[in-house]
Order: C-alpha cells, then sequence, then structure tokens
DNA sequence: AAAGTGACGCATT
DNA sequence: TAATGCGCCACTT
C-alpha cells in the first residue's frame, strides 16, 4: 500500500498530469523539474505506482526516447499503444523523436 | 535504523 | 553506435 502522507511521488504525478497529450517527456527530466535532477529512478518508481487514472504515465519514457520497462507485469506493449493512439510514433529503433514529440516542461516549476 | 528495490541516466569501454 | 557498469534518489520492509 502507500502512504497518504504527500511525497515526492504526489509531486511526480502532479507534473506528468500537466503534459500535452500526443508529447513525452523523461524520467530524468520530471526529476529535474521536480528540483532533483539525479532521481529519475525515483520517478520511474512513482509512474509505475500510479494509482489515481488522471496521471498520464505513458507519457513518461527513458532519456533515450524508449518505452524503458520490460516483462509481462509492466505491459509495454499497452504504453506504446497508449501514446501511438495519441499520435506518437515510433521509429523502426522503437524510439521517438524527441523533437517532435518531447515537452517543453511545465511554464512554471511547481515549488516543493 | 539499515538494507534492499527499481518504468533511470550517464560516463566509460 | 551499442553494450556495460555504477551512482543516484525516494520509498519499503
Amino acid at each position: 500500500m502507500k502512504s497518504l502522507a504527500p511525497s515526492f511521488y504526489d509531486a511526480a504525478w502532479e507534473l506528468a498530469r500537466q503534459i500535452p497529450v500526443g508529447k513525452v517527456a523523461s524520467y530524468g527530466q520530471i526529476a529535474t523539474w521536480l528540483g532533483s535532477p539525479r532521481a529519475s529512478r525515483a520517478v520511474g518508481y512513482a509512474m509505475f505506482n500510479v494509482q489515481n487514472d488522471d496521471v498520464p504515465w505513458h507519457r513518461v519514457i527513458n532519456a533515450k526516447g524508449e518505452i524503458s520497462i520490460g516483462g509481462a507485469l509492466h505491459r509495454p506493449e499497452l504504453q506504446r499503444e497508449l501514446l501511438e493512439a495519441e499520435g506518437v510514433h515510433f521509429n523502426t529503433n522503437g524510439r521517438i523523436d524527441w523533437r517532435l514529440y518531447g515537452w517543453s516542461g511545465p511554464r512554471r516549476l511547481r515549488r516543493l
């Protein structure tokens, strides 16, 4: 289960909610925008633990532009489908073009 | 309180 | 350019 007190996760989720449809952000970017440039892994954890339906966890991918999860438990195919349904297309290497789909980030960084 | 976990990222090879 | 190694952080047990 999860703690009910505000946490890094909550901040990550809130930021993820701001990613526009058809755009994506990397775990590292989220971490940076949250003020913890090295917490990319923790962001991944946050996305894995998303429970609220309004959090577009699928719009968060790794810095290489690919879906960085594997295994039946995580269902990488689902994430890819959700993105393609929004118009985010993958090249033959299974990567997206940051120039086309990368989100420039929140206009204003949220306070911690 | 210490050790373990993992949807990452980057320097190095 | 791709593969490998290691540090990183927030959270759980």
